[in-house]
DNA sequence: TACCTGTTTTACAACGATGTAACGAACTGA
DNA sequence: TCAGTTCGTTACATCGTTGTAAAACAGGTA
């Protein structure tokens, strides 16, 4: 069917392993013997057999990225940045959903499909520690996101610290004089990590700046999409009566900004919006979303480097990578009167 | 290093063969040897090497999905549709963004991962008809949106009506009052067809509708982005006066509805939005976009169900599968007065 | 006992590519 | 002329799995 080394070879009156010596630009071959090949090889338009190569070498040059969810922008822009990223290195990514499910990061880790990938970049969200503690190291993997558990894990970890960015979110709102600021994230189940974090910035934020928690001010969502961020945002107004409000997410930011306009809130006059992420959307919403921004782009890159160091045989310590952020401050928490909503980007 | 069969079949005192026979089920293998094999499988935790395994059985179980750009969320949705009908039949996404550039494009279908991947679904947006009949027919390849070139393809294709969606999207328009319906989303390269075809749509209904087509009203772009969407719209204001926009997409009617809500017009008051792609996005956004949403998950199924059936060696002729659409009257396109803005979804 | 039937298990050869080691040929220098 | 050194090329084994065909075994019949 396809053509292999071999059929190359009988065309071109060589051995197989001179072929192969050509394909993989070994040094000792003559020039006449090469052109030879050569043009065997496009005459047959010969590609090598991956799955060959990678059971010879023991490397398929794929990489597995396992997400919750590419629907969420969020996870949609860190995979184009991790593709890239990859791309650069020669490697190729496959793509796995989890949807957040225990089950199905367990299997994601459970190495079922070691074989077929090289590495795994993983960001969960369900996992426990005793989940990865009963993985076998197989494949080098790279948490992406969460440090999951609070000892020492022996992977290699990117991620920001959502704390001090929550901290500073919060702030930025009860500087602008709001007084009752809402937070929109926290979640009910054991393992959400991330929620806590951002949770914990937040209340040190509020004690920080002097403002008094307010429980009923905090609303827990199931997950954090859209629908989530809307529904929990017409909670807090059917109750609070908050004048900011913190997301734990843009997307979830995005569903409670249509709430509040929907219902004929001024933002941010009457209630203030901030997000978390930095996805395309919000940069477009009306008003557009203030939000905290990752560096997506070094999440990513990281990642791959460390994977990288690890494929090579590197380090044995697990590295640990703090990637910076910024805060974006735009319409959503803009003070009227300033007149500047528009030259903010 | 990890366990092969060899290592399962010492240690359970059986032929390699018998362990693989375990492994897949085979009928005769006695309750007692099974037993004695499974033990040795868990206690070794061996997993099959699926290099292996693929570079025997000829298929890797892995089929690849090129998009432009997982950024927008229309691909991102439509990757996770994907993967989700592809995990149903057993088979792992890998992903390849090609950006709209020929070049990459040309790559993707070149074969170079041929023998990685037992199939390819592939959405191109720069490719012309030569570049796809110089393909080999290699693995069988599943092109999604627009069909390429006039001639009969040797390719299955899985598409919507996007003549007469645009028809439809654009009548609604019409058929509402306005009679300076504008249109964003043609492109001057010259292998844009989708954008052509929502042109002839758009232009189809104009003449049906008995409004005069303005070539003013009609704004070019380079991508389909949110900033495009959002510049054309600048660009249609300054010159033509519009009260209806059409867009060939949802992300660039989202940049647009950005750009008319800064400028200070009601939507749909002044100037009525439509979309195409029924993204999330456009359900949260305020207001809410009116839209065309073509069926995803049915586009999605369909693909991987020919793929599927190419790979079973089932048919030789080319399939064409048009997926139908249906219009979401939303927020942006409601009539005043009419007050069921919040009913509809 | 010899023979057949049917089940269970095994040895062996692929799949396609590449590292190793060895080979012949063409040179060098004594 | 011959050993020693390159250089270019080759045969062979191997990566881990599975299809094929045949061997081993058990049970039943003549």
């Amino acid at each position: 069917m396809r053509p292999r080394l071999k059929d190359v070879a009988e065309l071109a009156g060589v051995s197989i392993k001179t072929v192969s010596n050509v394909v993989n630009d070994y040094p000792h071959v003559s020039d006449e013997t090469r052109a030879r090949v050569e043009a065997a090889i496009a005459e047959l338009s010969y590609r090598p057999n991956l799955s060959a190569r990678s059971l010879r070498a023991g490397r398929s040059g794929v990489v597995a990225l396992a997400v919750p969810d590419l629907d969420n922008p969020y996870f949609a822009e860190l995979a184009t940045n991790v593709i890239e990223a990859a791309d650069r290195r020669g490697w190729t990514v496959l793509i796995d959903q989890t949807q957040g499910d225990r089950a199905k990061e367990r299997v994601v880790i459970s190495g079922i499909r070691d074989h077929l990938i090289d590495g795994l970049l993983f960001s969960p969200l369900a996992l426990t520690a005793k989940d990865l503690a009963g993985r076998d190291e197989g494949t080098p993997m790279v948490l992406l996101g969460e440090r999951i558990g609070t000892g020492r894990s022996p992977y290699d970890h990117v991620g920001i610290d959502n704390v001090a960015a929550a901290r500073a979110a919060t702030l930025h709102l009860a500087e602008r004089g709001r007084r009752r600021i809402a937070a929109i994230g926290v979640q009910r189940t054991a393992v959400a990590v991330t929620g806590r974090l951002r949770l914990k910035g937040y209340q040190q934020a509020l004690a920080e700046a002097g403002v008094p928690a307010d429980p009923s001010l905090v609303a827990p969502v199931a997950r954090w999409g859209r629908a989530d961020g809307a529904e929990a945002m017409s909670r807090l107004l059917d109750s609070g009566a908050p004048d900011a409000v913190f997301c734990f997410n843009d997307v979830l930011a995005l569903g409670a900004l249509r709430t509040l306009l929907k219902r004929g809130y001024e933002v941010p006059g009457d209630v203030m919006v901030m997000g978390f992420d930095d996805i395309e959307d919000g940069r477009f919403a009306t008003p557009t979303l203030s939000t905290v921004a990752p560096d997506k782009a070094l999440i990513a890159q990281s990642a791959v480097d460390l994977l990288a160091e690890r494929l090579s045989g590197g380090t044995d310590k697990a590295h640990e990578v703090c990637v910076p952020h910024r805060l974006a401050f735009r319409e959503s928490t803009d003070l009227p009167g300033k007149g500047h909503s528009r030259t903010l980007n």
